[in-house]
RNA sequence: GGGAGCUUAGCGCAGCUGGUUUAGAGCAUCUGCCUUACAAGCAGAGGGUCGGGGGUUCGAAUCCCUCAGCUCCCACCA
């Protein structure tokens, strides 16, 4: 096989892909093996890759990959979410572009488009994964909407409504009036905004005025009270009177509460129970009617009267100007205060009153809350366990109902007279219908189906279960013990954004154990969120996420993932700078070149093994080790970007810079060398490959002959063994030296083949000389002391001394100046340990070892002034 | 308003239960090199009184208090 002298990044990846698809590398099946299970988070069906996703799955291939060439069963599975609103809103788009209005279809219409919309778009992101390099079982992609999937949801919904869990209530909900539906808590986003502060003028109708300040004039009309503070001295007087409502005359009452900040405003409250959330607890609280003046778009209805038919920001505007025409309005300040958005559309959310279905929490949450707390579930990093603990113990109820036709539709069935009946579809929704009424007559089209769909956390909070067993036992029914449930179930590591722990995670962990048993994963890891150079986050909307995609042409899938890993700890931002994956790219090639280094060494059966090439190897065998087994460490931690700085700091400075440098033949190569070389290369290749798959299975299946279906990512890890500190830190003195003869020729301008002489004495490792000679260029080296009489350069590395004769090339003012500052800096050092040992409070309190190490500073410190007062005197200084 | 976290070289970070660290890598910067694996490279160098102040201790980047700045989460004062 010929080496090409530049990697192609784009012919390989997208070869060796195909190659282990092909071979079924990526399927998992149960076996007698460890399983080692990873579920996707399942991007938006029609959603396209960014930089979330990249990161997101990076990380998981690392870990699946791994955990394969540790010998486990890895299955990691892939699939997407139908993401209700989400694609719901596109495909109202794209029929609004055609001239379709979704009101002027049906339910089963719009649904239709709906699937051919996904068919057409869904998948996309999956195809992009493959390029990114993603090992998942793409026989097991799952989608939310599946045949399978939907059964668990709807089992589950029953179940829980049997269970008393689920009610239908009227609440404030966050409406999002132009989605037409209501959105979760979490959904919503407040975003400071300069308002104004109305200040009306309620006319008594004893007598007098009552000032109420409002950001919402517009609401006015919903009004159906006053509040004051009861202690409040300022508002005293309108105690039990009756006001009048401007603009439309209703008298409404003056009520009292502590709820009002006397602080604000006038201290007084209007009260709208139909549009704030405290106004409709307040509301509850004194009995007070509630007058709905929205449309479900926002508009005003006739109960506004005049403003009927007005969106809610134009009648704010003629609300402001007739309240000012008839002299009520008193003054308008400018006022900043948060208002809530939709996520989904950006449009500010309308609280309203509505009828809507809900998940009481409470009792649910309290083992998935434990779970995290005793550690059954890990946090990486643990700081979220904070976060988590703080939302499970104050958890609200769960607004399942969206009014939306994309998604599961509620189970739920209406009777004729109003009231309904649960059930899994409606053939058993009839029958309990007729037990229900006692009407056997009773027809299924007297039933009506609820209208709304779940929330799509609805049905990912599934996702580890129903992946597995789309047959989740939710009705109580006995369900068949399913094998791939059992054996892969819980899952290993889950690794999502913090940002969904309580839409996803949180509610995952709660399924798990009200349906499937226990847990769903040992460890979350919860990625950063990656951010643009100004910090801020990447979204479509903002235009500021590269496309992948490029990315991945420009510098290659492993070049891109790379980029990802180097500097994304967990839980930590990720500000993206496109110079990471040039970083990853030029490490790519650095691997190849070192590559074609070796590849072009032909064995030479006559070559004895140089005595350099015998250390070499030796103290790389130690030195992988010793890397080996802080990676490993690292991975435990799921510190990834230090495991990924190891590796490569390990092949380029320890392998490339100073073993193949050490190694690199005159003549012919010697087996010895080679075969360990080999070796090596095998070994780097194995531990790089998680991170760098492409690059690594190319090069591995040049290294050597492999057999037919041989391949890296199903080789196996190597094994950390014992590794030689002693070895280690002898080779780390020789470095020092090297460096320190390097840094010498450059001041001096000694090019750097230059032969010189060495002179050591003292404590360095005489087997390291052949090493030192030939990296260093030196002619020769005499242990002993520097020769009487001769100018050069003296310098110490540990405990040993060396000199190099320098004769006239030396600069004696300069060398002497030198020395003088590194001797005045080493009495420094001498004197503070001094002043440290002479404190008797030291001595008695600190431990022995440190004290001990303490005085070893102490006569090192010395020796090396005497070393260095022995050179300043041999230069007549 | 409540809670959590962060602040260490130009940048993004590591430094775990205080003592082999008078602070560590990477990238960037500067200097010299086209040395037949690699200029997407090689060799070398510079750069931080660990946000400010106080305390505990024989000893603090590390523990405590306090101030300042930043971030995130929760709540949503009209």
């Amino acid at each position: 096989m010929e080496t090409p002298a530049k990697y192609n990044p784009a012919e390989v990846e997208s070869k060796w892909y195909a190659w282990w698809m092909d071979h079924g590398f990526f399927h998992s099946e149960p076996d007698d093996r460890e399983p080692y299970t990873v579920v996707i988070p399942p991007p938006n069906v029609t959603g396209v890759l960014h930089m979330g996703h990249m990161l997101n799955n990076t990380i998981q291939d690392v870990l699946v990959r791994r955990a394969r060439m540790q010998g486990k069963n890895a299955c990691w599975v892939p699939g997407t979410d139908h993401a209700s609103i989400a694609t719901e809103a596109k495909v109202v788009a794209k029929l609004a572009a055609e001239g379709i209005r979704k009101q002027d279809l049906t339910r089963e219409q719009f649904v239709e488009h709906a699937w051919e919309w996904t068919r057409k778009h869904g998948g996309i992101i999956l195809e992009q994964l493959k390029k990114l390099g993603a090992s998942c079982d793409w026989e097991r992609t799952g989608f939310t909407m599946n045949e399978g999937y939907s059964r668990s949801v709807i089992r589950v919904f029953v179940d829980l409504y049997r269970k008393g869990k689920i009610y239908r209530g009227v609440r404030m909900v966050n409406w999002d009036p132009q989605a037409l539906t209501a959105v979760s808590d979490e959904e919503v986003i407040y975003k400071e905004q300069q308002g104004k502060l109305y200040y009306i003028r309620y006319a008594v109708k004893s007598g007098g005025v009552a000032v109420v300040a409002t950001t919402r004039p517009e609401t006015i009309m919903g009004d159906t009270a006053i509040a004051i503070h009861p202690g409040n001295p300022k508002t005293a007087h309108l105690k039990g009177k009756t006001v009048i409502v401007p603009l439309i005359g209703r008298e409404i009452p003056v009520i009292e509460d502590e709820y009002v900040d006397r602080e604000f405003g006038t201290g007084c409250l209007k009260v709208t129970p139909a549009h704030d959330i405290n106004d409709y607890l307040l509301g509850e609280k004194h009995r007070l009617e509630v007058i709905d003046i929205f449309n479900d778009n926002g508009t005003l209805n006739e109960r506004a009267q005049a403003y009927a038919g007005q969106d809610r920001f134009a009648a704010r505007r003629q609300v402001e100007k007739d309240l000012a025409a008839a002299g009520l309005l008193e003054k308008v300040e400018d006022y900043t205060h948060k208002v809530g958005y939709s996520e989904r559309t950006d449009v500010s959310i309308e609280p309203k009153l509505s009828t809507q279905w809900f998940v009481r929490m409470a009792e649910l949450a309290a083992p998935a809350l434990a779970a995290v707390e005793n550690g059954d579930v890990q946090l990486y990093p643990p700081k979220f366990r904070n976060t988590y603990r703080h939302w499970m113990e104050n958890i609200k109820d769960w607004c399942i109902s969206r009014q939306l036709w994309w998604g599961h539709r509620i189970p739920a069935w209406y009777l004729p007279d109003g009231s309904f009946v649960v059930a899994e579809n409606e053939a058993q929704a009839l029958q309990l219908a007729r037990e229900k009424t006692k009407n056997k007559s009773l027809t299924a089209d007297s039933l009506q189906q609820d209208n709304d769909c779940l929330d799509t956390w609805f049905s990912s909070w599934l996702w580890p279960v129903s992946v597995f067993d789309p047959a989740v036992p939710g009705s109580g029914e006995e369900v068949d013990p399913n094998r791939d449930l059992q054996y892969y179930y819980p899952t290993s590591d889950l690794v999502t954004a913090p940002e969904i722990l309580f839409f996803w995670v949180a509610r995952m962990i709660i399924a798990g154990y009200e349906w499937a048993g226990g847990y769903p994963f040992r460890n979350v890891y919860l990625t950063g969120i990656v951010r643009d150079r100004l910090g801020r986050k990447m979204s479509k909307s903002l235009g500021n996420s590269p496309d992948p995609v490029a990315l991945m042409n420009r510098y290659g899938a492993d070049g891109v993932r790379m980029g990802m890993l180097l500097t994304s700890p967990a839980g930590n931002d990720l500000p993206f700078d496109e110079a990471l994956c040039e970083q990853g790219r030029n490490f790519c090639n650095k691997i190849w070149n070192a590559f074609r280094l070796v590849k072009g060494w032909q064995p030479d059966e006559n070559a004895v093994q140089p005595a350099a090439s015998a250390q070499a190897v030796e103290w790389f065998r130690h030195a992988f080790r010793k890397a080996l087994v802080e990676i490993n460490d690292d991975f435990d931690k799921y510190r990834l970007s230090e495991a990924l700085m190891k590796i490569y700091k390990l092949f380029w400075d320890d392998f490339c810079a100073w073993y193949l440098e050490i190694i690199k033949p005159k003549g012919g190569m010697d087996n010895a060398t080679l075969d360990a070389t080999l070796l090596f290369f095998d070994r780097l290749l194995r531990v790089l490959h998680p991170f760098m798959p492409f690059i690594t299975e190319e090069i591995w299946q040049r290294l050597a002959e492999r057999q037919p279906g041989e391949s890296l990512m199903i080789a196996l890890q190597p094994y950390a063994n014992e590794f030689d500190e002693t070895c280690l830190a002898h080779f780390e003195q020789l470095k020092n030296t090297v460096t320190a003869i390097r840094t010498l020729r450059q001041s001096k301008n000694i090019a750097p083949r230059e032969p010189l002489e060495l002179y050591v004495k003292g404590a360095f490792d005489e087997n390291l000389f052949p090493v030192l000679q030939k990296i260093a260029h030196l002619s020769a080296i005499h242990p002993g002391r520097q020769p009487e009489g001769q100018n050069g350069h003296s310098f110490l590395t540990g405990a040993a001394e060396f000199f190099i004769p320098l004769g006239a090339l030396l600069n004696v003012e300069e060398e002497t100046k030198k020395l003088r500052e590194d001797l005045a800096y080493q009495q420094k050092f001498v004197a503070s340990v001094q002043q440290k040992l002479r404190n008797e409070k030291f001595v008695q309190h600190a431990p022995e070892p440190v004290v001990a190490l303490e005085r070893k500073k102490l006569s090192d410190g010395e020796a090396r002034i005497k070393a260095i007062e022995e050179q300043l005197a041999a230069l007549g200084g």
